[in-house]
DNA sequence: GCCCCATAGTTCGAATTCGAAGCAACTCGG
DNA sequence: CCGAGTTGCTTCGAATTCGAACTATGGGGC
């Protein structure tokens, strides 16, 4: 058995593994790895189906707006890149549609002229509110609505720190780029 | 403010509104959401360079494997494309790979004209060997490593709740059309 | 046995993705 | 100031993905 049987409904919780030292993983902790990959692949495909039917948007494109608009102004190519986890040359192209569709600019940055500033334009901003209702509602629909409060802050816990500890990882096979911020 | 600091490690937990008309869903919950994507994100990144070095895989491909090795026998091609959250033309295209590979064989199924069985051979099984201690590995540096073993089983024990609720409720919205086992 | 429609897979076209290669600008030591 | 190496972004080609259209089989009602 590979995947300890994350095809089934019910849950076989009853092995009580625990980290292996120089060893692999424990059933508990495989069966753990792909029922998150599994379900977020689930969640993934129905809010790519609600972006594109509210507001004609990709999951990509929804990021890349909402980091933008996080950042209150303009990010340069390669922060929005990073944020995203999305290769160089594909947001070359989703930036590319996005500044077709209006969503937003792209600019020189004055202090290095290399840059591309990327800003979010007023009709991306409306973009963005126009989507992020039903999108919310997916969310929870989908995936809170079995949780409970709980649950949602020992996920939102445990993902923090796994993504942390990803971030401060580096990937460790490609050619590494360069971490701002060196923590 | 839209992602609740998606870049940010923590806390930062003030927003401008946008969100409050949706009600049953927080800042916190909105963030939690946030970031266990990106945390997969990263994860199936990492895991896809791994299988493309490791055994010339993409995830894809070693999650069909995978679920073959499970069902310990052969699966059509509908209940591939089911368990791995995959369009069929896409199966389609994967299958002819791995079949030209020499991974899977493709037959006729006796109880159902229409259907393909698709069955895993013994390069199959080798290649699924072969590359999955390093799978493992990877999961284990990235994923489980700053995971305490209580943390591993809260998170397994609310993404199986979550993936089961997801594969109880008809996700697609559009081509909702297999859902006709219930009564 | 014959319609009608649902189901199983494939084919096809369009869109998206990535990595490698290329170009422009920046940095640093001399 | 020059050259080498680095960084930011785009272009390019190949691979992958999806949805829609298509073919063929299965099942129910008549």
């Amino acid at each position: 058995m590979v995947t300890a049987g994350s095809g089934n409904t019910s849950n076989s919780q009853r092995y009580s593994g625990r980290m292996a030292d120089t060893e692999g993983l424990g059933p508990e902790q495989l069966a753990t790895y792909f029922v998150l990959m599994e379900s977020v692949s689930l969640l993934q495909h129905a809010v790519e189906q609600q972006l594109r039917a509210d507001g004609d948007l990709s999951y990509v494109q929804f990021q890349l707006l909402a980091r933008l608009t996080d950042a209150q102004g303009q990010l340069t190519m390669t922060e929005l890149a990073d944020g995203v986890v999305y290769s160089r040359s594909g947001l070359t192209y989703q930036a590319g549609l996005l500044e077709k569709a209006g969503l937003v600019t792209r600019g020189p940055s004055p202090d290095d002229e290399r840059a591309t500033l990327v800003t979010i334009t007023d009709a991306g901003r409306q973009r963005v509110d126009q989507v992020l209702p039903g999108h919310v509602e997916v969310a929870r629909r989908l995936l809170f609505a079995p949780l409970s409060g709980e649950d949602v802050r020992a996920l939102g816990d445990v993902m923090t720190r796994v993504r942390d500890h990803m971030r401060a990882e580096p990937p460790r096979s490609a050619a590494a780029r360069a971490r701002r911020r060196d923590g």
